[in-house]
DNA sequence: GTGGTCTAGACCACT
DNA sequence: GTGGTCTAGACCACG
């Protein structure tokens, strides 16, 4: 698996972090559905933060359908697929960009300037996970 | 001015929200370059909530360069105009936006589809400000 | 508010019996919308337990809409009333219950005690607001 | 014999799980007194679980007299009858069913509406063994 | 003073 | 060995 770094410094919680770095993993396809994934105290040690923080990480993933907490096999990328985009999450998503795109028009970005934005970070989402199909 | 409704339950805290509400109502010009904003005090009167939050929120505009707090003059949207797109910002962007991209793209939506959904958040923000020109 | 007794040696969760208690509370109307909850710290203190079990379970009934977590007013009884009976939750409490009643017809019990235990069970919840209106 | 489905993502334990479905093949009279139940090894080959999981279930029916263990003859549904409804287990009953019907409740479920319910699941049950008499 | 986050360390149930 | 639960104690952001 790839590293994954955290920035203890940041003002964005570690369990956040960490939560968004597995969903990157999953997107460029470095994590793919059935995979497993670290028990929670080796995770937390290789990242050198405490259990309680990867669990509460794991913990927020499960609820949202993006891995399993399996009784036996212990924890994977769901291997029955992702969850789905649903108007409760388009709902967020809308209100989660909001602010962003406002301050990036009052600072005098067009449309067309925007949109070349997104495009670019999509693609750097997806070029993460060109480099190595095993893991 | 427009109503700002703040989400007191939200789990972003209200001095955000009322930066990023300030923020869209620049973006959506309803709040021009040399307008002036309520005082610390009478802002947290109208909008219920502590005097020190109303305070937090206008530090933050000033330290972007956003507004401009004069002892006399009272608190106004930058007449100089907006603060631009520096690396800073666009770094921050970037980061800001690679979770919700990534999220996005796990629960199978294509570029197309986050194009548009991008493109009416846009169109959502300066319709906003289309009804009343004067405030 | 009424006193909460947990057992501290039961096999179910000091946190699930917590969430369990307090929607008791609602059910038998002594905890009513807009009724404010102890803090976690006291509440914890009261009960003697730790500040994280309080948590959990407020976590759990903020996350099905019990209660809610203000930023101002701490915490609260949802006063926009309370969740409704979704087919998820109507699914769920089926598959609760399966167990339950299949056990009582092997030891015999026909239809009609069963009906009249729950009846019973259903009066006795009721009954326990009928003693203190105020709190 | 009928299929088991086991939810080994449940939070219920896997052994638990067991013991109920059997009750509930009981319950539903798809086994019957005398019945043979498969060997712990071969039983939980099939189900794809622990060997040591599966004698945990059987120990719990063992000790509620729900089955017997026979060293020679295996396992069987108990010929002698099942265990009948006692104090202690009604006791048990009505502090698990509590929750359950206050948070019915609490989601404005009446008396009415509980009842049909768990009528519907009383007959769910005993729906489910009329298929196959003979198993 | 409030909840949110994090740590360290412990016990237990489950498989 | 796994996750689940609980404790004690700490720091911080928020209001």
């Amino acid at each position: 698996m790839v590293i994954i770094s955290l920035d203890l410094q940041s003002e964005s919680p570690i369990y956040i972090q960490l939560r968004n770095k597995i969903i990157e993993g999953i997107a460029s396809k470095q994590l793919r559905p059935g995979d497993p994934l670290p028990s929670v105290r080796t995770f937390a040690q290789d990242l050198g933060v405490n259990m309680h923080t990867v669990n509460k990480a794991y913990q927020l993933l499960k609820q949202d359908g993006f891995i399993q907490i399996h009784r036996q096999k212990g924890v994977v990328i769901n291997p029955d697929g992702m969850p789905s985009v649903d108007g409760n999450y388009l709902a967020n998503v809308r209100e989660n960009l909001r602010p962003v795109i406002s301050e990036s028009v009052c600072r005098g970005m067009n449309k067309e300037e925007l949109m070349k934005l997104i495009q670019e970070v999509y693609e750097e989402i997806q070029k993460g996970g060109e480099h190595d199909d095993l893991h």
